[in-house]
DNA sequence: GCAAATTAATGATTTATTCAAG
DNA sequence: CTTGAATAAATCATTAATTTGC
């Protein structure tokens, strides 16, 4: 299934365009080569992986976050569960923002389904709408965003992840509210990685303030 | 298979917007630097970050762009553009990115607001394969699109408008891939929490012990 | 038992709607 | 009123469950 379409036609009548001009020449030049999904490739080795495919302490812990109130975790939030997470196998942040995206829909869904009492259940739009922009990644099948992802993940050094940071936001928005807050707090995980997966390794923590 | 529900319920009214913004911003900002975060910055500090604002001349590009049959660039070609149209005035990533969606789905809707008979014989349908053809496409919900610039995009600093950077992914991504370590990347949001909500506003530390 | 075939889940994209700045 | 910004809903696509015939 090879698409090209090099469709760009433009109308070449020139005005003042000659950016335009460039755009649509580089725009050509790109085109050429642009080698992207290959299709079939699948089941081979890991370099082209599939869709994500969280394991059961993702899921859970996951699940945990969503179910402690968290719906629609910051840019902020979202690495930071990942890079944890990172630890129970491969991740990425966009999976993360995925994650809660289609939970906290399909959550929605299932309760219109089965009841549609509870007027207006969860509906938490005015997080979403606050922080779902600064989260998740695109992998874009092809770009290498994937791996800049990667790159900046990983780097991210865990720190207690700080859900809800509480203060409203609105008033006090002191031009700079770079409260690093958290920061001192930043290594107090340990990772003591149990082997024994019954019990989840990783202890969740609410601490409310 | 088992989810969790617990749905809260947030209504509240107010809508952050300027989380995407501030993403953007530093994406493809990395040396313009200007207003730093100011999230809702009602009060108006010193750096305001109003909407895009584009110049005659950027309109013109990018509405020739997409009548040439360009309808979902990818995030490379958004990068260029934007980097292009720079020259006319200020722009950011995602104002393209905005751009393109927005002017699709109001052709799309004038059309049929307008009359159906010319069914859909306009530039959009050839963008589509346009898109298909490069799987790279931007898409990523909006949000996405804004946390990948974010995160990702940061380095690369685009010179001459390379579209469909072709680029086999999947293999060692090991790149250098700049980090970008965005230092304050603590900075705390603020959700506006209700009476009602079903968590309390708590402060969730995951860790991993 | 075990794969091919079929179905259920759910990860990832796209589209439609909504909100509000100017 | 126009349109940038942002999300939620709908949809697509792929993987895991499961069913079924052998």
């Amino acid at each position: 299934m090879v698409q090209r379409s090099s469709e760009l036609k433009f109308h070449s009548s020139d005005r003042g365009t000659e950016s335009l001009r460039e755009f649509l020449k580089n725009m050509d030049e790109g085109m050429s080569g642009f080698c992207i999904r290959n299709g079939s490739v699948r089941g081979s080795s890991g370099t082209k992986c599939g869709r994500w495919n969280p394991t059961t302490e993702q899921v859970k812990v996951l699940t945990e976050l969503f179910s402690s109130g968290l719906r629609t975790p910051s840019t902020d939030q979202i690495q930071k569960i990942s890079n944890q997470l990172s630890f129970y196998g491969k991740i990425e942040s966009k999976n993360v923002f995925y994650w809660f995206q289609n939970h906290k829909a399909r959550e929605r869904q299932k309760r219109r389904r089965k009841v549609s009492s509870s007027s207006d259940d969860d509906d938490d739009s005015n997080k979403d709408v606050f922080r779902r922009a600064n989260v998740m990644s695109v992998n874009s099948s092809t770009q290498n965003f994937a791996q800049v992802y990667k790159v900046s993940e990983p780097k991210r050094v865990m720190e207690t992840l700080e859900l809800f940071p509480l203060n409203s936001f609105g008033e006090s928005e002191s031009k700079n509210l770079r409260v690093y807050a958290n920061e001192c707090r930043d290594n107090m995980f340990s990772y003591t990685m149990r082997e024994q997966m019954d019990h989840p390794p990783l202890d969740l923590c609410l601490s409310f303030m």
